[in-house]
DNA sequence: ATCAAAAGCTTCAACCTTGAAGTTTTAAGC
DNA sequence: GCTTAAAACTTCAAGGTTGAAGCTTTTGAT
């Protein structure tokens, strides 16, 4: 293995640990103080960025998790009058699912103290800093996208 | 909430997503070419870069797990006669865990892939730029680390 | 119109993950 | 020495996660 492969692999190692340490702690925060799980908070989140609402499968690939996974997340959101689930284009296959009132107050919250915690987290990173590190990250991403 | 959080905001989301990008084909390689999962390779890897083994706690503070969720982890690989557990000066409370041979050689050809397909994943990132992005992951993960 | 293939879900078993509660063992204070 | 606190695990229930298998519905090719 060459010396470029471990600064590669060096990088990975460290976007994940950055990743785990941020989301152990963001975890901890939405359920203590919201009785809320991270995978629960970011199909809401990806539901209220999409307007309208979401296929199943849409949903499934914008948060890159199987499609038998978000079966029973949505079914426990939807139990709790979080999200409305219907038949869209009369395609009898789909479930379109969509935030309920409930389900956007109760994000609208949430998102707001997710913003604020994420901002204390990461208070020392300057906001020129954190715009290059996005762009990059962007970059990354579209890069591995492109592998398969 | 200010400019800067949403800046700070996309930073952590696009973290995230690039993360999980990753972490999708990993899983799915050491799945497919080894029958692995990734905690697996993880607590495998841990060891393999503490030399004399680790006891538990030790094990779940690096890899940022749960106490509970390494006993099960942990069982498994034993069973499978990867890692191999004792006790650890006379202190009958701890579970001092090592890899065993066939673990160091199971890890070491499941190590080389996984260097290999993220040498591939992440061609196109120039070495200085790796470079550059981790000592700034790096520093971000300390800043997090210091709240709490 | 027919029928094979694909799309969209759901179900399932196995594993991962967590935090809370409980056990045993060690350390600390008196 | 005794007793309380702390440390290190394990167990457990609830939820998350996956890929495989299976079901229904739609699409596309003929």
């Amino acid at each position: 293995m060459n010396a470029e492969s471990k600064v590669r692999l060096r990088l990975w190692l460290r976007l994940l640990r950055a990743t785990r340490a941020i989301e152990v702690r963001v975890r901890e925060r939405l359920r203590v103080e919201h009785g809320a799980t991270l995978p629960r908070f970011d199909v809401l989140a990806t539901l209220a960025r999409a307007e309208e609402g979401l296929i199943l499968s849409e949903l499934s690939e914008r948060l890159m998790v199987s499609n038998g996974n978000l079966t029973g997340i949505v079914d426990r959101l939807e139990a709790d009058g979080l999200i409305d689930r219907r038949r869209r284009n009369g395609d009898r296959r789909t479930s379109f699912v969509s935030l309920s009132e409930e389900g956007q107050a109760v994000f609208e919250r949430m998102a707001a103290e997710h913003e604020r915690w994420i901002d204390e987290l990461l208070a020392d990173v300057e906001a020129e800093e954190a715009e290059r590190l996005s762009t990059r990250l962007d970059g990354l991403l579209a890069q591995v996208e492109a592998h398969s």
